[in-house]
DNA sequence: ACCTGAACACCGTTCAAGT
DNA sequence: ACCTGAACACCGTTCAAGT
């Protein structure tokens, strides 16, 4: 960053702010840096393409529409998040999860909210998906009630996750982790005790 | 409706949608109509006003902005909400309470959409918010505690229902109630238990 | 007090033309 | 294949003028 090494190559024609060849990646990561930065109503395409050196209509070379534009956040955001492996017991992996979840809302508050926000159901891509399955599946639950299990977690996770990411100016981060891990360690001991139950009878 | 019962009173000057005088109240009516019929991005204050039979800049007489608009949209579903009378069973009380909010919002699926993806926190009134404090503080829960079991019921109510108004097309009302109530009695279970507890020990 | 029209400073996107 | 500029059809909102 420091100017002692911003070597400029030489130019022709109009001064670009970069040399880099336009892609997708970088229309997506740029928006996301704008999205985090002005919130989603400061992300316009004009001012997206100014940002990148670039003509505005360039950006539709690679992207179909602003709409399209924030689906490939809503992907991104999604696509960075890694569930830990799994070691067995139920708490633990379902807490471990969870945070994990938790974890890559915190690093893009704001496109995160974009993300949860958004029409398209499925609110993480088909892996973390299976894997949180898997955990339920190896700790008993039958696949239905597997699935009802992760969806109840998941509207938790998504709905404390709203909350927390609007209330991140006003409050700091030991409140809203402990009122994270309270519903948290609720609702994993509901889901405990009806694995208890489920083995029992 | 009929064409028979519309009785048009005699106009002087340009011929206008109605006579009644604009409110606010009715500038938000209409509003949540459109944003129930053409989804928030077919809300825009040129054409609400066209609907309204007025010049758009009379909008800006009763309300702030477009911006504002939406934040009474917001108060408007939340004003909807009325609890039931508790009886002082906590499951009873816990179900009739969130099931009155799921009634609320998909009485208007798309505005509640909204109010619930909306920055400002409390997604009730004080009204709502303080009976539903009284359910738990009724049922022995320190004030503190219920403050947390409330937010927790409330994280898992708005991650639910977001998921269900989005599903409302595709899903009939019989499986998405099922799925509700599946997470709905886990948590209550999770709550329950946690009073148990608390009045053992 | 409430309403209006013109004007300002923006938008996203289509299209035909460039390289 | 990718980029560009002009143009189209919109936006929300300010302001000064009407009643």
């Amino acid at each position: 960053m420091s100017p002692i090494h911003q070597t400029v190559a030489p130019r022709r024609g109009r001064p670009r702010r970069d040399r880099q060849p336009l892609t997708r990646q970088r229309i997506v990561a740029e928006a996301m840096a704008v999205v985090e930065g002005a919130g989603l109503a400061g992300l316009t395409m004009r001012g997206l393409a100014k940002r990148l050196g670039v003509d505005t209509m360039s950006l539709y070379n690679h992207v179909d529409s602003r709409d399209a534009l924030l689906d490939a956040i809503t992907g991104a955001v999604f696509a960075d998040l890694r569930l830990p492996p799994a070691t067995g017991g139920l708490r633990a992996d379902v807490r471990a999860a969870a945070h994990a979840f938790r974890d890559t809302a915190l690093r893009h508050p704001r496109c995160t909210h974009l993300a949860l926000t958004r029409r398209p159901d499925s609110p993480t891509g088909p892996g973390p998906v299976a894997a949180a399955l898997g955990i339920l599946r190896r700790a008993g639950f039958p696949p239905a009630t597997a699935v009802r299990v992760l969806r109840t977690g998941l509207a938790y996770l998504v709905g404390a996750l709203l909350r927390e990411l609007s209330a991140i100016p006003a409050s700091d981060d030991a409140a809203r982790r402990a009122e994270f891990d309270f519903g948290l360690d609720l609702l994993i001991t509901a889901i405990t005790d009806a694995d208890r139950d489920a083995r029992r009878g």
